[in-house]
DNA sequence: GCCGTTTTCGGCCCGACTGTTTTCAGTCG
């Protein structure tokens, strides 16, 4: 029973609170008590076992009580009751943008919608536009928002799954008759959302092999099964395919399993060999990372000796967007400062919201010029790290920002976005943020399209505009390692660069653990073949410095 | 359901948008 498993419970039995109509405040109550859980350093049940869970904030009596019932008996009956009363279908309508739990309630009691599938139905019946408050545009909108949902298919954010893919392929080093295992296909390339998981195995036992794979703890049902492979569904929810090679053919396989299809084709025919490496020196080409492995150029950059040497998160010296308790970030400036140094982080920048962010806890300029000085302050104690005196100020309507110029200008760093109006048509959009790249105080634009991975689509904007507007401000754009952001988008990113405009890879981190997370967006960079000179936060701290107090050219 | 140098009750981040409203409920960030 992990932190995450608790954490799971307690958003379920918040979740299905909410499906009741029960009291937001309770129901706020059991997520915040989750998310303490899942932002725990130590493992719960150490805690519970010295009787310690109440002093984490956040859990209580109550809910004290639910989790060692968890951990001894493995369930909640609570939750069980509430599993009960309410389908896992109703629950699953939630997912659908624009339905809410109240809506999901109403579809079931009156209507007994339990399903997807049931709720399409009885929208194209017309049953939903008699239900009261409801008319005629709303049930379009929602089989709008049902199709668009279904449209996005089984793909899902790269890191739901990387880490469990990667904690599956060690899992199985460690049988004895296995002597390489691999994760290949999208993962291994870092798409930004994937499919399932393939996985490469090499043994001289294939037969036992597949058949310690079919008895994983993670395995569901088999899907098919051949001598040399098996496809699955697991635990996760996510499809599972493993090949089972002989040793000689496992680099082969590899490449050929990670792909992409495009990649593999322009290849044409691939002889084995003992490393990926040596393949690709038979057909007398240089190592491609599997990041580039798309069939967009890859091969001829290769043969003319123009690859990018790709960025690392190794080369990265620093964040430049985070958040502190200030505003709605759960550590403090102290906490975060040394979280960043253990990370060897030359610099961090703290960019709490600003106040238009009301349900953020965003800073007024005087609470922001109190941070300021306690930065200054904390920056006296450190001799090889800085805290940079940042902001993440809110893009108006209209463009301008949510604070004057003066209080800009008096910071180290300013990240500008978008947390607003997300559905104004594309020019609009794209002039309201022209307008904020102009600002001369603006460094980065933070996570530029606004996009959440399966949720929410990126707003339309005239992207060809923007990355000229910041080649010729001289302003960065961000790619976000939110692992639900993932914005800049690779495509985007790898325009930018290629018109000259710098990227910077930030978390966007709302606690310490979150700053450990630069990882997902180096894999987006290096996705957009994006090199250690492309990235500003690659810059030592007094480069960085001088990069971020130069004059912005004005247009 | 949690919390308390305003402490055992009464608070608990809030404002905008949308579609259906004639005064509001639901959703979202």
């Amino acid at each position: 029973m992990t932190n995450r498993d608790v954490a799971q419970a307690l958003y379920e039995i918040a979740d299905l609170l909410e499906l009741k109509g029960e009291d937001p405040f309770k129901i706020r109550a059991y997520r915040k008590a989750a998310e303490a859980v899942e932002l725990l350093l130590e493992e719960i049940a150490d805690l519970a076992a010295k009787n310690r869970l109440q002093a984490i904030s956040g859990i209580g009596k109550a809910i004290g009580a639910k989790i060692q019932e968890l951990l001894a008996t493995g369930q909640i009956e609570y939750l069980e009751d509430l599993r009960r009363a309410i389908p896992p279908g109703v629950r699953a309508l939630t997912r659908v943008p624009g339905l809410g739990a109240r809506t999901a309630e109403l579809l079931y009691t009156r209507l007994g919608i339990d399903s997807l599938d049931r709720l399409e139905l009885a929208a194209r019946q017309g049953l939903l536009r008699d239900l009261p408050g409801w008319g005629a545009r709303k049930e379009a909108a929602i089989l709008d928002a049902l199709a668009k949902f279904r449209e996005r298919g089984e793909r899902v954010p790269l890191g739901a799954v990387r880490p469990v893919a990667g904690a599956l392929a060690e899992y199985l080093l460690r049988h004895p008759a296995v002597r390489q295992a691999e994760v290949a296909g999208s993962i291994r390339r870092r798409r930004d959302t994937v499919e399932d998981i393939d996985l490469v195995v090499a043994t001289d036992d294939s037969a036992t092999v597949l058949a310690y794979v079919a008895d994983l703890p993670i395995a569901g049902e088999i899907i098919g099964q051949a001598p040399d492979r098996i496809a699955m569904t697991t635990t996760l929810g996510r499809r599972m395919d493993v090949i089972v090679v002989p040793p000689a053919a496992f680099a082969r396989t590899l490449l050929l399993m990670t792909g992409a299809d495009a990649h593999i084709r322009e290849l044409g025919d691939i002889p084995d060999a003992p490393t990926e490496a040596a393949i690709y020196q038979r057909l007398g080409l240089p190592f491609i990372e599997p990041e580039l492995r798309e069939g967009l150029g890859e091969i001829q950059a290769a043969l003319a000796g123009r690859l990018p040497r790709l960025v690392t998160v190794q080369a990265l010296k620093g964040d430049l967007h985070t958040h502190t308790r200030a505003s709605d970030g759960t550590a403090t400036l102290q906490e975060m400062a040394e979280a960043a140094r253990s990370l060897g982080h030359q610099y961090l920048a703290i960019c709490d919201h600003s106040r238009s962010l009301s349900i953020a806890g965003g800073l007024t300029p005087e609470r922001l010029a109190l941070q300021g000085n306690e930065i200054r302050r904390l920056n006296q104690t450190f001799s090889d790290f800085r805290l940079l005196r940042g902001t993440e100020v809110d893009i108006l309507r209209d463009g301008s920002l949510d604070f004057p110029d003066d209080v800009l200008a008096d910071l180290d760093v300013v990240v500008a976005s978008i947390h607003s109006h997300m559905h104004l048509d594309s020019h609009t959009q794209t002039e309201r943020l022209l307008r904020a790249i102009h600002n001369p105080h603006v460094d980065i634009i933070g996570h530029p399209t606004g996009r959440i991975l399966g949720r929410r689509d990126p707003y339309p904007l005239d992207i060809d505009r923007i990355i000229a507007a910041c080649a010729e401000t001289g302003t960065a754009l961000e790619i976000s390692a939110s692992p639900a952001r993932l914005d800049l988008s690779e495509l985007h990113a790898r325009l930018a660069r290629q018109r000259g405009v710098k990227l910077v890879i930030n978390t966007d981190a709302h606690s310490t653990l979150e700053l450990q997370g630069l990882e997902h967006g180096v894999g987006q960079a290096r996705r957009a073949w994006l090199e250690v000179g492309d990235v500003i936060n690659a810059l030592p701290l007094p480069n960085l410095l001088a990069w971020l107090n130069k004059e912005k050219r004005s247009p």
